[in-house]
RNA sequence: GGCGGCGUAGCCAAGUGGCUAAGGCGACGGUCUGCAAAACCGUUAUUCCCCGGUUCGAAUCCGGGCGCCGCCUCCA
């Protein structure tokens, strides 16, 4: 199956095709190292994820490389108020990443380089412009000459001139032309710094993206992601120091997913409006929140609330409900054989298919929504298939539905969601209510008990008070042919 | 001001020239139940911001409006 993916550098779909066969290279732009993450940093993290998984399963080998950038002003700045030095802070906020990271499923990438790691490369880099003519010491700073540079603007469509309007020179820089940006920051008193042809100093921000995307994937290599508010200047200046240096194609497709907004304005550090991705996971399961933001497609804005992770968690209990009732039914012993309806037959069928729709969407530009309409497809086949089993039970039904469920946990995997036992999943939820309720488990069975004397004797209202009043405080009763069961209000 | 994107049901969201406009959340009716819950079945956009145009045919392409958002400074 071709895969097509937008490429922001040529502004159009395209089929992909890896520079080298069943293989590929991808670099993604991680996290400056100074602050927790939020839930734009999550959206990244999660699509990108999402996007590695789906190449390796489509077959390609696939080396996925996701810096930490550990040195930097705001690093620097923030180390300073807290009164510890910046791999202190580096060091604090790098585990903390991982910690949400591993909350909510996110694979670790293959290389996850530093820039502090990374001198001698950097520096090499910034030599080897400087031989080019491309770059030029200035004062212990070196600056990348943007008009030396042709190509300058074709990631983000701009031109020269245009960006001149905006292009203001900063007190302390001795830049030549306002255009040029930093590659290299003499230091100031008091600040980290590494030994350097120009004195010592610091990289700045871009450079040690281009140095170790292509220390680790070459200097022309296949995918390069990261949120769209790179890519200008971050991405356009990867690609200028790069190209120049090595008069190669630095990235094949570029791929920048959308942001988060909330209240429809993006989320940013700089507005301050930002929800941490930990608070987000005290209150909704860390599924919930994936499946959020995977239910829009990568490059358009997604707009938090918590109406809308709330929704995310319906529709996951839909997935993990509808599983559950399938295990129930696979673990109670039926003897009778009888035929199964053509119906079952047919989502049984229908259901088999669901891996391969799910190829097909996510192959047109990582169309996750659409894949996720699939899923949900699926999850009403299930439960069909369990209604039908319920009104006339077969022990055929435990080979169609132990096939059914194992495609849909198996695609699920794809998209990082599912991958609880459904029995688990929904225990924790009960037990979670149960808490919440203040009940303990002893008087909660003995009220359940109580209800169903209540029943036997058809008094109605008194039956009906006490599951009101659990109602109230969260725990739903059911009463079924296997008797009364109690659960999380979901 | 320059560049880019978006506007699909009550809400979220796929679909970007032709089959009944996916899916989720919610609401309503039915089955089930003592009544419920869950699940299933059905209903919930004769129409895709508005106005023109191209076409045998447009939510989808083109032109013009209106509205919203992003980038142009650090930001996933």
């Amino acid at each position: 199956m071709t895969l097509k993916i937008y490429n922001t550098l040529t502004r159009r779909k395209e089929t992909f095709i890896s520079l080298e066969e069943g293989r590929l290279g991808i670099y993604v732009c991680g996290i400056t190292a100074y602050d927790r993450c939020h839930i734009g940093h999550a959206r990244s993290a999660v699509v990108f994820d999402v996007i590695v998984r789906f190449l390796r399963k489509s077959g390609f080998d696939v080396t996925f490389v996701r810096n930490f950038t550990d040195i930097d002003d705001k690093i620097i700045n923030r180390a300073r108020e807290e009164g510890i030095s910046t791999e202190e802070l580096a060091e604090r906020e790098i585990a903390h990443f991982y910690e949400d990271m591993d909350a909510l499923g996110v694979k670790r990438a293959d290389i996850e380089p530093r820039a502090t790691q990374h001198m001698t490369e950097i520096i090499a880099l910034i030599e080897r412009l400087i031989g080019k003519g491309y770059a030029y010491e200035s004062g212990g700073d070196v600056y990348f000459s943007v008009r030396k540079f042709p190509d300058y603007g074709k990631l983000s469509g701009r031109d020269l001139e245009q960006l001149m309007a905006g292009a203001r020179i900063m007190p302390g820089e001795k830049k030549v032309d306002p255009l040029d940006f930093t590659l290299w920051k003499g230091a100031k008193p008091g600040e980290p710094s590494w030994k350097s042809p120009w004195g010592k100093g610091r990289p700045g921000w871009h450079i040690e993206c281009s140095a170790m995307s292509m220390k680790y994937l070459g200097e022309t290599f296949d995918i390069h992601g990261g949120g769209l508010d790179l890519a200008f200047p971050h991405h356009e200046n990867e690609i200028a120091q790069s190209e120049a240096a090595t008069g190669k194609q630095f990235v094949r497709y570029w791929v920048h997913n959308g942001f988060v907004t909330i209240k429809g304005e993006k989320m940013s550090k700089s507005l301050g409006n930002f929800i941490t991705i930990k608070d987000i996971l005290s209150h909704y399961h860390p599924e919930a929140l994936r499946l959020f933001l995977l239910s829009k497609h990568y490059r358009s804005p997604l707009d938090y609330s918590a109406e809308s992770l709330r929704e995310a968690t319906s529709a996951l209990d839909r997935c993990y409900k509808a599983l559950f009732e399938a295990e129930e039914i696979i673990s109670t012993p039926v003897k009778k054989q009888r035929p199964l309806p053509d119906h079952v037959k047919e989502s049984e069928a229908f259901i088999k298919g669901l891996g391969e729709r799910i190829q097909e969407a996510m192959s047109d530009d990582f169309n996750t929504a659409k894949a996720l309409g699939h899923l949900f497809d699926a999850v009403r086949s299930l439960n069909r298939i369990i209604e039908a089993s319920r009104k006339r039970p077969s022990a055929l039904y435990r080979e169609v539905l132990e096939g059914t469920m194992k495609e849909m946990v198996g695609a699920s995997k794809l998209f990082g969601i599912v991958s609880q036992r459904p029995a688990d999943y929904i225990e924790k939820r009960n037990l979670a209510a149960l808490e919440a309720s203040g009940l303990s488990l002893l008087t909660l069975k003995s009220l359940i008990e109580e209800r169903n004397q209540a029943r036997k004797e058809k008094d109605w209202t008194k039956a009906d008070e006490i599951r009101d009043s659990l109602a109230q405080k969260g725990i739903v009763l059911k009463d079924t042919p296997s008797g009364t069961k109690w659960s999380a209000d979901f």
